[in-house]
DNA sequence: GCAAAAGTGTTAGTGATACACCCATGA
DNA sequence: TCATGGGTGTATCACTAACACTTTTGC
């Protein structure tokens, strides 16, 4: 083969298509949930998937995701990226689906009617190779986690900074000593102090909201500790 | 909405298509060069672009990916690995197109019929989208190299702690410290040397190889030098 | 007053940086 | 002998890790 390949241009190939799913997380009870719901036909029927499907002819993937997302959890605010795109044939038993799939991080795991959300770990049943998706989904969110400010999305605008913490602990599995971890995390300069606090059963803490919540990318974490 | 959507089963929705894009890099002359070639119909026709196409039905997106680079790179060794999906409408005029990019890392730009090594900096122009896909090629090279050992990828078997420098510099565009470069590259204990030496036009210097040549998550880079 | 989380500083150690000189080879 | 890249050690600095006690509040 030595030449340039033609592009598709007037035919279609109705042999492969296009879907996406989207990996739903946040934080609850001290553990990462996924949401997911029932797969209503096909052989896969009542098991349980991530929300997702068709990429309509006019819309970017992008959209579809926000549109499946949207039409799950309605009305969340959510941090949406494209996570990595599954198309082994066989994956889908009853035709070819190529899926690309999309990590949404939310600050709450907010109920939903026909939503399960369901812990992380140990790793539930899924239907199709939605578990891989899953495992996929929350590498990618350890290591974001890691190197950049993306913890605002597990997030209230406004949090404490043991809330913070309580974020990199739960998805990472670890603990952190709460002295270096203020000293570290301030000392990005990303926190603004809100000036107020929240008071719970015990002594008031501290608000904090990030100064940006967009994507940063800085060393959030000691190597071990 | 509130339920589980319908997985497609028999029918076909023949509205998107699924193809796959390679885009092959490689050190050459001190600067990183991308694998083109030149697009045969449609209306980018005799523009430069990546190879790839459509995927076939009964493949997987990596196997596309590796038939369509062994297709216009043949025989080479290549580290292969799933880039970014870009679906836009619009992305190729003629047709809506969904296409899974892939990055091909390749120890040298060896020369092939119909093929182009162009610099990626500054950025050549490409048809469709396929300048986005050079950008987001570039950025992920980068930043896996700073943390993990893929290195190996751009380099023959064996090599001088010269060349895996030269690696570092040209992909990173940054001049390090010979010293401490080798002190930190050796102390990850990755490199096994072989004893023996090349001779070039100058002093010889002790060949190495990679222990593993897998991917490996280790920081290789200071912060800044 | 007691339970529970918030808040705070110092020290020791480790790892990163900066830096200069000699060596081996081919031309 | 000269030009070119290969090879080596040390001192300083910055950052990280380890660590314990006091404060504030609700009950």
């Amino acid at each position: 083969m030595t030449t340039a390949p033609a592009r598709p241009t007037a035919y279609a190939d109705a042999t492969v298509a296009v879907a996406v799913d989207v990996v739903p997380l946040a934080l609850h009870e001290g553990a990462v949930h996924a949401a997911v719901v029932r797969v209503e036909h096909g052989v896969a029927r009542s098991r349980l998937a991530f929300p997702g499907g068709r990429v309509r002819e006019n819309e970017s993937l992008d959209d579809a995701a926000s549109r499946w997302l949207d039409g799950t959890l309605p009305g969340s605010r959510a941090h949406v990226e494209q996570l990595y795109t599954f198309g082994e044939p066989g994956r889908d038993p009853a035709s070819r689906v190529v899926s690309v799939a999309y990590l949404a991080l939310l600050p709450r795991a907010l109920p939903s009617d026909g939503v399960l959300w369901v812990p992380c770990e140990p790793a539930p049943r899924l239907a199709y190779d939605h578990r891989t998706i899953l495992h996929t989904a929350l590498e990618r969110l350890r290591a974001k986690l890691a190197y950049t400010n993306l913890a605002w999305a597990l997030l209230d605008e406004s949090f404490t900074l043991g809330e913070l913490q309580q974020v990199y602990e739960t998805v990472l599995g670890l603990a952190l000593d709460r002295r270096n971890f203020r000293k570290r995390i301030l000392a990005l300069g990303l926190l603004k102090p809100l000036g107020t606090t929240r008071g719970g059963a015990h002594r008031p803490a501290q608000l904090y909201r990030f100064a940006t919540r967009r994507p940063i990318t800085v060393g959030v974490l000691p190597d071990r500790e």
